[in-house]
DNA sequence: AGCACGCCGACT
DNA sequence: GTCGGCGTGCTC
């Protein structure tokens, strides 16, 4: 029996699948998605079985045998393995890197290597410190890793040892955390009385004799940190009593559960509007039918399109298969896992990034072992190890955290579609402010579909029937011209003023953190940049420091220019630090919460924030984008929007798509209760289409008019985009090697036909744009060029693509300059 | 990615 | 005459 084995090696050259033998002993347990340790030149790697077959190409005699299997059941199935070709062909990433994305990271094995003593040999063992060769005899076999932590200046011992066959060597591929264990230490009461013991310690051991006696008295295992904690010892008088064998310590198994302790009030299903009706027999009749369609359900914020997903999940759990549900990260708040532990109890795995390893693995355990018919979660949550899925549900669709930034860079929305189809499971994509690429195939696919059913499904209505809160638009260079030079307008001043005397509440919304934006020399015109990145420093007035958002670098400001010493060093634009000043000094006494990337990035500290604002322990909740999804506090009457032009001068086509969806989003968190709500937006361009619309809640409107646009521009729905960023150190070589890319690209796409001269460019198969310097032209001091494909039709871009980096790479590798390719990015940069 | 093999400079 | 620098090339 051979397996086909993707080994754990992110490179084109070895992402394909390498054939090895399998021993006796595995065979049965093998199977397809299986986790193995293989040798792999001259090491052991951690890889999965993809195939498994009867013969091989490869003679035999070259053929290796798998050296272990790594679970007793495969953690991957048959059709996830699938999957993870699709992603990699699709995405251009390697498929070991598809792989790895869907396995929890405490099974991202490392192979370890452990040392043993071989007796036979002990003739030649001269070169062995005493000790060493007593540690390893005694606890054998001994990770290496452990031994060169305790004998730091034995590696070239052991290094000879091994050569001369005193000591052997054994490999064996250990993940990185499995079960929590704690470690703990047992007392060796059984074989030995306390007398006996104490005996065998020194007198002058005063810590060891009083360990002892303690454990002697409890007389049962405790965790080592809370002996430690409560004799007040070091560990290395724990470690001496256990050279001496009174003590042994191990590792225990112990379980998490992150909301454990906690208990969730069981909900009913509620009654349904009639619009939630239409759409919920819509969404069942697809998922009793095991249609793996995709509905685009478009309800406005209030709507009741979460009790829609819980009364259809219920349709599904009842056909005896699984839901999956992604939600953006940022709304997996406590409220929304309430909501669906409160209906489904324990049938619910939670997955985000804020568990730990530990916990995720857990979780995730759940779902494998059939413990949970549902899943939430974010992205990853898409590759749930479900066997029979029914429903997937995308809340937030149009959320661009649904693509991944880092390799594979995939989209959890095309993931889910794909995976919708192996499994015969229909997809509901949930938005008040759909995508505009979501919105174009649910129309395609209503007027190519059976007539039966429309793809789209509007909910147009607030449950209950409130309105949407009525949106003002204040022109900021009116203000200017009042001689109002603040960063409040006379209008969200005063609003603001009678919050705070009604005891009500207010959000404000900023798109930047920090205390401004950029720092410059009036006098000689020097600009703080940072210097690996080519792009400005923004100013923390806490730390009084420079930082480079991108890659972390931080400087002490300083208060004269460094170029020419001059003191008219200034600070200009709006971060979320001024604004909280700001409020401080206008409203003296004014409770401000600051929620941004640098107040929240402490486990739970989110949490804590927003439970302390819907406590009403503070009148403003002033944050980035995070403030502006999912949250629904009843006392929230005013919501600001400080500068809305922020997001719509971004160099990205989806400029104003993101700041309509923004400005929708943040209009519906005020007024969601009994109290009526009002929104204020502060701009510079209020005549601006993404404004106005969004100022009337009209998507339709908006609509029309950015698909106008993005017909004309040619832009995505119309075309769809692959982004090549190239990448190095020097200057001169990134740009001739990505002249030369370009050109390779465009004569390979002339070549396949594609790149045919018609008539105009509308009617190209294929446009290749490029190369360019990078929106950010320099990143962690590598320089940065892109070039950007812009196809449509049936054009297998990706092939073409990787056929050409493969050729380019191949002959180039001297230089190294790196290639990323990013398919559909949501982020131009 | 590693770890091999392999061809040219500073040492015993 | 050897030790070792890290430049290409392979890993079932």
């Amino acid at each position: 029996m051979i397996a086909r084995v993707i080994v754990d090696v992110p490179t084109k050259q070895t992402d394909r699948p390498f054939d090895y033998k399998v021993p006796e002993a595995m065979s049965g347990w093998i199977e397809v998605g299986s986790r193995v340790g293989v040798p792999f030149g001259g090491r052991t790697l951690q890889g999965f079985v993809v195939e498994l077959a009867e013969q091989s190409e490869v003679d035999l005699s070259r053929l290796k045998a798998i050296a272990e299997l790594l679970d007793p059941s495969a953690p991957l199935s048959p059709d996830l393995i699938e999957l993870a070709l699709w992603i990699s062909d699709k995405y251009c990433c390697t498929w070991t890197a598809a792989l790895q994305a869907m396995i929890p990271s405490a099974l991202k094995g490392k192979a370890e290597r452990y040392i043993s003593l071989q007796e036979s040999n002990l003739h030649a063992e001269a070169g062995l410190p005493q000790p060493v060769l007593e540690h390893i005899r005694k606890y054998a076999p001994v990770k290496l890793d452990t031994l060169q932590q305790r004998f730091p200046d034995s590696s070239a011992a052991i290094k000879a040892g091994l050569r001369s066959g005193v000591l052997s060597e054994t490999v064996a591929v250990k993940d990185r955390l499995a079960i929590r264990t704690v470690l703990t230490v047992f007392p060796a009461a059984d074989s030995i009385t306390e007398e006996e013991a104490l005996a065998q310690i020194p007198a002058r051991a005063a810590k060891q004799r009083e360990l002892l006696s303690y454990l002697f008295t409890r007389n049962e295992p405790i965790p080592l940190q809370a002996l430690l904690a409560e004799t007040g010892s070091s560990a290395a008088s724990v470690r001496a009593l256990e050279d001496k064998g009174l003590v042994e310590v191990r590792e225990v198994q112990q379980n998490r559960d992150p909301y454990a302790g906690r208990t969730f009030a069981p909900s009913q299903p509620l009654e349904l509007t009639e619009g939630q009706q239409a759409v919920f027999e819509s969404i069942t009749a697809a998922v009793l039918a095991g249609d793996p369609k995709v509905f685009l359900l478009q309800g406005v914020t209030g709507s009741g399109k979460t009790e829609v997903y819980l009364q259809s999940i219920d349709c599904c759990i009842a056909q005896d298969r699984q839901a999956i549900v992604l939600v953006p990260e940022i709304s997996l708040t406590p409220q929304m896992v309430e909501r669906f532990k409160g209906r489904f109890g324990d049938a619910v795995a939670v997955l985000h990034s804020r568990l730990s390893n530990g916990e995720r693995y857990d979780e995730w355990r759940k779902i494998k072992e059939k413990r949970v018919k549902v899943a939430i979660g974010a992205r990853s949550a898409i590759f749930a190890p479900f066997e029979r899925i029914g429903l997937i549900i995308i809340d937030e669709e149009h959320e661009s955290s649904y693509k991944q930034e880092e390799s594979p860079k995939y989209h959890a929305r095309d993931v889910a579609v794909k995976r919708a189809k192996q499994h015969g499971a229909t997809v509901v994509l949930g938005s008040a402010t759909p995508s505009l690429e979501s919105y174009a195939a649910a129309r395609r696919a209503s007027l190519q579909g059976d007539g039966q059913s429309d793809a789209l499904l509007p909910l147009p209505e607030r449950v209950g029937g409130r309105p949407l809160p009525p949106v003002e638009i204040v022109d900021m260079r009116e203000e200017l011209k009042a001689g109002n030079r603040s960063m409040f307008s006379r209008r969200l001043h005063q609003a603001l003023g009678e919050r705070l005397e009604r005891g009500e509440q207010s959000v404000l919304l900023l798109n930047r953190r920090g205390y401004s934006t950029f720092v410059m020399c009036r006098s000689c015109g020097y600009t703080a940049g940072c210097p690996h990145c080519d792009i400005s420093l923004t100013y923390h007035q806490k730390s009084r420091m420079l930082r480079c958002h991108y890659c972390g670098y931080a400087e002490h400001s300083t208060l004269v220019c460094p170029e020419c010493q001059s003191e008219h060093i200034r600070f200009f634009g709006t971060g979320t630090q001024r604004v909280e000043e700001e409020l401080a000094k206008l409203f003296p006494g004014i409770r401000v919460i600051r929620m941004d990337v640098d107040t929240t990035t402490e486990k739970g500290s989110h949490e804590k924030w927003l439970t302390m604002f819907g406590e009403r322990k503070a009148d403003v909740l002033l944050g980035t984008q995070m403030v502006a999804k999912g949250l629904d506090f009843p006392f929230v009457t005013l919501v600001g929007v400080i500068a809305a032009d922020s997001s719509l001068n971004l160099p990205d086509f989806r400029a104003a798509e993101k700041t309509f969806q923004l400005l929708t989003q943040v209009a519906g968190r005020a007024g969601r209760h009994h109290l009526p709500g009002e929104v204020v937006v502060q701009t510079y361009t209020p005549d601006h289409y993404s404004v106005r619309t969004a100022q009337r809640h009209d998507y339709d409107a908006f609509l029309e008019e950015e698909l106008r646009h993005r017909r004309m521009m040619s832009y995505p729905p119309f075309c769809r985009l692959i982004l090549v960023t190239m990448t190095h150190e020097q200057l001169p070589l990134l740009v001739e090697q990505g002249e030369r890319f370009a050109a390779a690209l465009r004569e390979r796409a002339a070549r396949a036909g594609v790149l045919a001269p018609l008539a105009t460019a509308q009617e190209r198969a294929m446009d290749i744009l490029g190369p360019v310097a990078s929106p950010i032209p320099r990143l962690k001091d590598r320089y940065r060029f892109q070039c950007m494909i812009k196809y449509r039709g049936n054009v297998d871009a990706t092939e073409l693509l990787r056929s050409v980096l493969a050729s380019f790479t191949e002959g180039q590798q001297q230089g190294k300059v790196l290639f990323s390719v990013d398919v559909d990015p949501q982020v131009i940069m």
